[in-house]
DNA sequence: TAGCTTATTGACAGCGTTGTCATTCTAACT
DNA sequence: AGTTAGAATGACAACGCTGTCAATAAGCTA
């Protein structure tokens, strides 16, 4: 019923050890011998337990995916990625969802990591960029990855994965300017988080590239939700539309479904009359009416990515997968939601 | 650094055996000695090791999740709930996404279950619907909790939580007819899914409550998915709407939120042309527009239902909560996509 | 072919717990 | 006080694997 590593050792004619060696893929094993243990594991069926692999060796094989996103796409998306990865390595996923706002936050995360001695950790946005957080794993001496919005080459060591939402940001807002709209409207994310900046920032380039002046009354400072979005539109588009506003950008879909609904309520046809845009390509961007513009953000992907960089953290030195890609950029999706100034 | 329970039992003046029983909270231990023993255990800040744990026990401290859902916010609300009783339980959990579709979908049950010795599984709707699974598990001798739609007392082993869409279904068709409404168009479901012919079986048995005859061509057959809820309205409203409907219930909040998508296509007025209703009360329920009237169903809840129950099961006879609901009806939510008929 | 180096393999302890069973208490009886 | 049943505790092996280090086989040099 239950086959160990001795049943295979036995029928392979080999010590246990090496078929130890073999399942993890050990050097200086003989291709011969391999080849044995390997009939006998097919044959047997055999799985190696991962408790006593976590409990015997010095790197274990459990790895932690930390989050405190309201966003269940994101969260499934970043999630399966991983789990993906965690499936090919033989790894254990364990999902740890939290709030930075529970004060417990960090006890919380410190017993999941006793007890389940991680091997390492995938921090998710706006987690990955609390340094209280990283400071906390460098003293414990726990390898981690973060996948963080922002551009390459600030303070990387190599354990980031970095999603260039200021690129995409330009690049949308690019796409509004050369349709016309002059007076762009930006319903801003939570201010705490990296993306919120990095894609204001990014849309102020694109005005300045087409020079434009930066007027902070197109500003809403909103917090990635539905409702707050529906906010965003109503203030921007406040008393008749004073600020004369053609095009409101999104800084992700559920606010720009939320813009979308209160236009609606304000009678306004969309787009020929606003254009309004999203960010992230969550499903929900499709189902919309119209169908919104945004920008794709690659999750399951980026995930994936940040899974491998993990495993090669881990396991040191040998297996440096050297084309793990570390950068992405959200690429625009055009759909009905936005269209030339009428 | 790394405290373990020799750590502890030292501290406490006692075995590790006793501190052993402690933690596990085994009776015959003196209240004095536990007092020490926990004394101990906080100073040190000990948590127990789950691997050993699990390697050294007869049954293990890690529960599995398997789900074929696309739903986001599904997965999210029964994840979430599954993880808040294990965190209390000193548990692990181990998601398992997966197909049913997938030829190898079995085999890689089997490997996780292996790899990670589980102390029992929550299954959840399709695959919970699925025998091969379940004999699959029977056969291995591995406990399970199935979170099903339908009502109880069909063939209950004491291992299902029930989530009785008929009724649901039943109520919110009423609410339909109370309001005028005649000629109800349904946009089913998978086939394949008990919740589709359960909610089904309710839309039947209220128009029968209120004497009207069940006509087929009022069914839609969708796929619980965002595009054949559009495809189900068009159908449904084809040629001008022979069918005079005014409702229409969708078989869940996405089907529904394509028949609003559709509706807005075809140029009708949501509510005061047509009626429709979703079923689930997912967030996006109230990310349309107008808002979704739905039946909310309380996935978090049920799921931490499901984990008491599993938990229960696994530790045998001891324990034996027995305030378990294992019986749910989604009420309804009524919001601004139906009205009365006009 | 002997002698040496290096590649390959194996024996055994130990990872941090729990299960088993033996031992020592405690308290309630004669 | 002397028994004794039963409660409370402890000693030690075992769980299935990996790390260490020693042993053997293979390959190379002269």
């Amino acid at each position: 019923m239950k086959v160990t590593i001795n049943d295979v050792a036995r029928l392979a004619g080999v010590s246990m050890k090496t078929v130890s060696r073999v399942i993890n893929k050990e050097p200086s094993v003989r291709k011969k011998t391999y080849d044995t243990v390997m009939n006998a594991v097919k044959e047997l069926n055999y799985q190696p337990n991962l408790a006593a692999r976590n409990l015997a060796g010095t790197s274990s094989f459990t790895v932690g995916l930390v989050y405190d996103n309201p966003n269940a796409y994101y969260v499934i998306d970043m999630q399966n990625g991983v789990l993906s990865r965690c499936k090919d390595e033989g790894y254990e996923l364990v999902i740890h969802p939290c709030s930075y706002t529970d004060p417990n936050m960090e006890a919380d995360l410190i017993t999941m990591i006793k007890r389940s001695r991680l091997a390492g950790l995938v921090l998710t946005p706006p987690l990955s960029e609390q340094s209280s957080i990283t400071n906390l794993l460098d003293e414990l001496n726990i390898h981690y990855v973060r996948v963080l919005a922002g551009r390459p080459s600030d303070d990387d060591q190599g354990s980031c994965i970095y999603v260039n939402d200021y690129k995409a940001a330009y690049e949308i807002t690019t796409h509004l300017l050369t349709h016309g709209h002059e007076n762009i409207g930006f319903i801003c994310g939570d201010k705490e988080h990296k993306s919120t900046s990095e894609r204001l920032e990014g849309y102020k380039a694109a005005l300045a590239d087409h020079h434009k002046e930066f007027d902070k009354r197109f500003i809403y400072d909103g917090k990635y939700s539905f409702e707050s979005g529906v906010e965003g539109a109503k203030n921007l588009l406040a008393d008749n539309n004073t600020l004369a506003i053609t095009a409101i950008l999104g800084g992700n879909d559920e606010m720009a479904a939320g813009a979308l609904f209160a236009s609606r309520l304000m009678g306004i046809a969309i787009p020929e009359q606003l254009s309004i845009t999203g960010f992230e390509d969550s499903p929900f961007s499709r189902q919309t009416w119209p169908k919104l513009t945004t920008a794709h953000q690659a999750n399951d992907v980026i995930s994936q990515h940040a899974a491998r960089l993990l495993f090669t953290k881990t396991r040191g030195a040998r297996n440096q997968d050297k084309d793990i890609i570390t950068s992405f950029t959200p690429s625009i999706v055009i759909r009905e939601s936005s269209g030339p100034k009428q």
